[in-house]
DNA sequence: CCGGATCTGAACCCTCCTGTTTATACAGGC
DNA sequence: GCCTGTATAAACAGGAGGGTTCAGATCCGG
């Protein structure tokens, strides 16, 4: 075993195959995505890149197994357990808001959704990455903040992914269906901050 | 001109192809699903169908055309506006959440997600029988129920979609990315009590 | 029962895509 | 400078799907 990467991969250029993969596949989806183009915007011959994967779908998983890790390590530890809510909602907020509006975010929901019925784990894999990992990081905060005193919260599971629906308030609609592109700084504002606004006045104390 | 109906189709098992693509698109999606697949579903010849419509995308968006008016018909008027937000909250959400969760509500939704961005028209006309109609139902009612002095809410449009928001929480992305197939009632119902809840909280007097 | 419109089925063309193969170029270690 | 493993380009096989065509069956109004 000559590195520390114990997978069944192979050789040097694999990063280059599995970067030119993604970028086709996050603008195409998985069925208009052609292998060809995938090869030439890899900068690699179509036979590099059977070498590394056996087949398109695995391609596939394996990009965005790796995207998902990627975001869910990006997005850990944004929360100050200390703070109180008034503080750390709003930024929470404000950080899933500009994710699932980023053209990455939009993407990879897109894809998720299209294919999780054709590969099964990965819409698992989607989850946890995306809601399950907010689940995870909010509601050990809540129990924090209600043993200050400063929330009072019975399901604290129900009540995390209740903030993460607010913060899609009328603009997730809106970007997921390409009624609009780009949604304005002030309107992502007014959106957390009615999302706090709201959470508080459930849950406050 | 015949009949009242001034389009540009042609015959007489117009609705037979209408239907039987429908049934296809909605559970294979655009790309999946096969022109012959349709035809046969649909109990036609490949010409016939070929008669009616110029191409497959043309047929899809007529597909897609047809449900959206006809889900939004189905959903209109099922508010009373005369009742206080207490009864009216609970029931609409109910509505919501059941559509939704429904075979068709995910299908329509996801192909929308899908293809909103190869046809353009059509991530439009979805969202205008979806989100549009919460808004333009909910927020007339919020009017009248504020002049009742039953709401206070400054910003109508954003409650509305807040409401909606609210009804998916936990149980939307899970349907959606495939983790659960079926929400059990009790499920249904505490999402929906809940959100009224919050909503209340924050807009109630 | 007749005649024109509509429908049928099956073959067909063409394009595109996945996946394979082969002969060649190139790289670095010894 | 040679040798081995890797990368390359290009062509090819196999198959699927969209769209067309046409001779014949079928329907329906008159």
């Amino acid at each position: 075993m000559p590195d520390g990467t114990a997978e069944i991969r192979k050789g040097r250029k694999f990063d280059q195959v599995l970067d030119g993969a993604t970028e086709i596949f996050m603008t195409e989806g998985f069925e208009r995505a052609s292998v060809d183009e995938i090869a030439r915007r890899a900068n690699v011959s179509k036979a590099t890149l059977y070498s590394y994967f056996p087949d398109k779908r695995l391609l596939f998983v394996e990009v965005m197994k790796r995207e998902c890790e990627r975001r869910a390590k990006e997005a850990e530890d944004f929360i100050d357990k200390s703070f109180p809510p008034k503080q750390v909602l709003p930024l929470a907020g404000r950080v899933l808001v500009d994710f699932f509006l980023s053209e990455f975010g939009q993407q990879s929901f897109r894809m998720s959704i299209a294919e999780s019925g054709k590969f099964k784990e990965l819409g698992q894999r989607f989850y946890d990455a995306g809601p399950g990992l907010i689940e995870r990081e909010l509601v050990p905060y809540f129990e924090e903040a209600e043993e200050r005193g400063e929330l009072r919260i019975e399901d604290k599971i129900l009540a995390a992914h209740q903030f993460a629906e607010l913060c899609k308030a009328r603009i997730f609609p809106m970007t997921m269906l390409h009624i609009k592109d780009d949604i304005p700084e002030g309107e992502r504002a007014t959106v957390v901050s009615e999302a706090v606004k709201m959470f508080l006045a459930r849950y406050g104390t």
